[in-house]
DNA sequence: CGCGCGATTGAGTAATTTCAAATCTAGTGG
DNA sequence: CCACTAGATTTGAAATTACTCAATCGCGCG
């Protein structure tokens, strides 16, 4: 079941009882979307953070030109949000779609908080969720600075061999910040 | 003191009681540099996290080909450390020396979690402290993706105007992404 | 068979890097 | 106060990397 996914996930890092689960899953919501679905739209409210049961999808934000880059591409056990819609109240600057049909589970800003407070090891879990989350954030700006797009690629490849074969390469080369005929002629 | 300028920075999130903060303070230590000291060298163990009272440093990767990619420019209040090498107990990857004399409170990783064990308001803290460090580090990943070279550095010196004066161009290049040579012919 | 979409290829252009040299500037010692 | 030096910044010209726009290819599916 859905549920039993977010668990094993959560026990990689701390140890729930039932009931301690139970109590924490209590604030999440499950939720169903089809392949090209939008979970957040620029301009719209964002207060819901998402873990991936199923599918993948991808947050991306669109330029005054209608060029697109991707931020994140999050498949199953990944999460994912328009980090500062969520954290802000703000209107989202990021859209999020489904590039596969796609199950969350889904939890609002205040249960969020309110989950946390009420549950130490639940904090604990996602102060350890951002510093890992933080590690990855760096290793992609320093991919960003110092390498060359052959370079990202193949680190992209090496990182995430599981992804590839689900994601088209325009996606990818979105991802990495160059064009898709770029992505194209690299030799590797 | 140095101490008043912690407790006024974590006040700003959370309120902590006199005995709280003295509790939270017994675990850092304070620490001095001199300008161009390291504080973190590759290769080494980094097992402190270090906020900044007075002062600037560098925090960098330098590639085989000796060529230097600067993640941070850590001012006043801002926090700093190898992420990777401080939660992971790993070697440090990363340099990070002094720009400026610089004085610190640093603390441990153990000392940060018999910190946040001990203290609920704590934990929320750096909690808190990490979501706002992930969303920093998306806008940059977005500015390293979607703009050039002369939309970064206005976007720069946008974001931080008081640190443009204390830093050089040499630098800021390096942290944008460019060579020195691209920063100084840019027209803004 | 033929449409539609993703991937590839080609040719010209734009942005950035590289390497080298010239210029500027702040601090030091005479 | 001035000359001098080290470091930072700027400028120049050629080379490289990546982008743009356009055309072609390949393949799965109705």
């Amino acid at each position: 079941m859905e549920l039993d996914f977010l668990r094993t996930h959560i026990h990689q890092i701390i140890c729930l009882t039932d009931e301690e689960f139970e109590h924490a899953a209590s604030f999440f919501t499950r939720r169903k979307y089809k392949k090209h679905q939008y979970i957040i739209q620029a301009g719209d409210v964002a207060s819901q953070e998402h873990f991936v049961v199923k599918g993948i999808v991808k947050s991306s934000y669109t330029d005054h030109e209608g060029k697109e880059y991707i931020l994140q591409l999050a498949m199953e056990e990944w999460w994912f949000s328009d980090p500062n819609a969520f954290n802000t109240g703000m209107p989202a600057t990021l859209n999020v779609d489904c590039i596969e049909d796609t199950e969350t589970l889904s939890i609002s800003f205040d249960n969020k908080e309110k989950l946390c407070a009420s549950s130490r090891k639940m904090e604990y879990f996602f102060r350890k969720k951002y510093t890992t989350g933080n590690m990855a954030l760096q290793k992609r700006v320093l991919a960003l600075l110092s390498n060359n797009a052959s370079e990202r690629y193949k680190q992209w490849l090496n990182q995430y061999p599981s992804l590839h074969k689900r994601i088209s390469k325009t996606l990818i080369a979105s991802y990495l910040g160059v064009t898709r005929e770029t992505l194209s002629r690299l030799s590797l």
